[in-house]
DNA sequence: AGTATTGTAGTCAAATTAACTATAAGATAT
DNA sequence: ATATCTTATAGTTAATTTGACTACAATACT
């Protein structure tokens, strides 16, 4: 099977053979004032047409299943760095109605500062969802949406991936509420605190947030290289 | 694509379509002598022969691919009830040297003592490796079966999963090995049993150990019905 | 009868958690 | 400029959990 793609340096539509049967699709999160969100996106075409679905897409004949995952987030969201991980296939029968089509899904954890729509899709194409309030998706998707959260909710429990969804810097308040949004519980601010300055995961910036309208909190950032040097374990995100 | 299998019912050799360039392959976990193992196959034919491998086979057009994976294990050992998980999905463009073959990655942890080798193969077709002894494997097998190792110890700390590896009935110092054995650490006897007793999830079987040339240890089973009362903030076995 | 092996109970100090109170630092309103 | 509001940050305390132990019980083997 050939599909077009738009070469990613010339910039010109091409033709590749992508694999038969077998597509991608994504769930893309992101964290706004509080709350998690989704980026869903509007078919313009075929049976689904007008209704929202997944990013999703095929795997090219000579590209590992991450590389397309990977290539399709960026030429979605302009975003070539972020958090992506593969869940697993998805594949009933009937799952996609013209025909047996496995998928596998992946989910991805973006800075919404990074992101900027109109560097994929027009703002019909695509928009953020609230994770309470999606609508019914195309085929399977709210079946991988699910999946996705409650993969989420199992990961940032154990390692320090939350930090992905947050600008680089940011405060202990922001990371609570963070958390509280994807564990759907209440915490205790004092306590937050002492727990996670006491795994030295983060780095004082010694400054302070601008332009609120209230004490300015100190902000913080999350560094890559302490969490290698004190990963080997395993960390214990339980709130 | 057309596939030869034994009909399950009539016993007849049957043909069937089969999805193309999608396999399955499985990493079975069993546990004895305090020793975790897996099965792996020697393949019979074709450029792999004499090899050892994970067992693996095809999705038929119309089956579902955990159904497919559970017909793969039937077929294999001759159990229809043990516990199996996907674990993702394996793409490398050139993981299968004859072409490009995405293979769907299963675990699934069965009690030896329902496993008889010669339900499905020969034992010279069929071993059980201890794992840190596990020969070079065919393709990408050693690292599929790795990412299952890390993926059951993971797991194992979340949820209890662990007791499908032990006969129905087992004293507190299995269970403990069990756990010794897969997160590969130390633990101290009177410790162990307090903290699993005071979850409450093993049933009492007011039984003791026959033939034992020591003091016999009460026996106890895992009961899933209490696990589902208790589950729904999901358990913490770490140790 | 004595010894070896494993099971089970209990102790205790240290560390961690959960639920608080108290105070500090700005920003905004009066 | 003073009071008041909001949020940040520090500290207290009792309860719980943990980790490292000791002690003793039960049973089989010699």
């Amino acid at each position: 099977m050939v599909k077009k793609f738009i070469d990613e340096e010339s910039g010109k539509i091409v033709e590749e053979k992508v694999m038969n049967a077998i597509t991608i699709d994504c769930a893309i999160f992101g964290f706004e004032q509080g709350k998690l969100e989704v980026l869903l996106i509007q078919h313009a075409e075929g049976i689904s047409k007008g209704k929202w679905g997944l990013p999703g897409g095929w795997i090219k004949e000579d590209e590992s299943i991450d590389n397309a995952a990977h290539r399709l987030l960026r030429e979605l969201t302009g975003i070539s760095d972020l958090y992506l991980e593969q869940l697993k296939a998805f594949g009933d029968p009937k799952r996609f109605p013209l025909g047996r089509v496995i998928t596998i899904g992946y989910y991805a954890l973006i800075k919404k500062e990074d992101y900027d729509v109109r560097a994929g899709f027009t703002a019909s194409d695509a928009k953020w969802y609230k994770i309470d309030e999606i609508p019914n998706l195309i085929y399977d998707h709210n079946e991988i949406l699910t999946y996705s959260l409650h993969h989420l909710r199992n990961r940032v429990r154990n390692a320090p991936i939350g930090f992905n969804l947050l600008p680089e810097k940011f405060t202990l308040l922001h990371l609570m509420q963070l958390y509280q949004e994807i564990l759907g519980v209440e915490l205790d601010k004092p306590n937050f605190r002492r727990k996670i300055l006491k795994m030295k995961l983060l780095v004082d910036l010694k400054e302070k947030q601008q332009d609120v309208s209230h004490r300015a909190a100190k902000l913080y950032k999350f560094d890559p290289e302490i969490y290698n040097k004190l990963t080997e374990k395993g960390f214990n995100f339980e709130m």
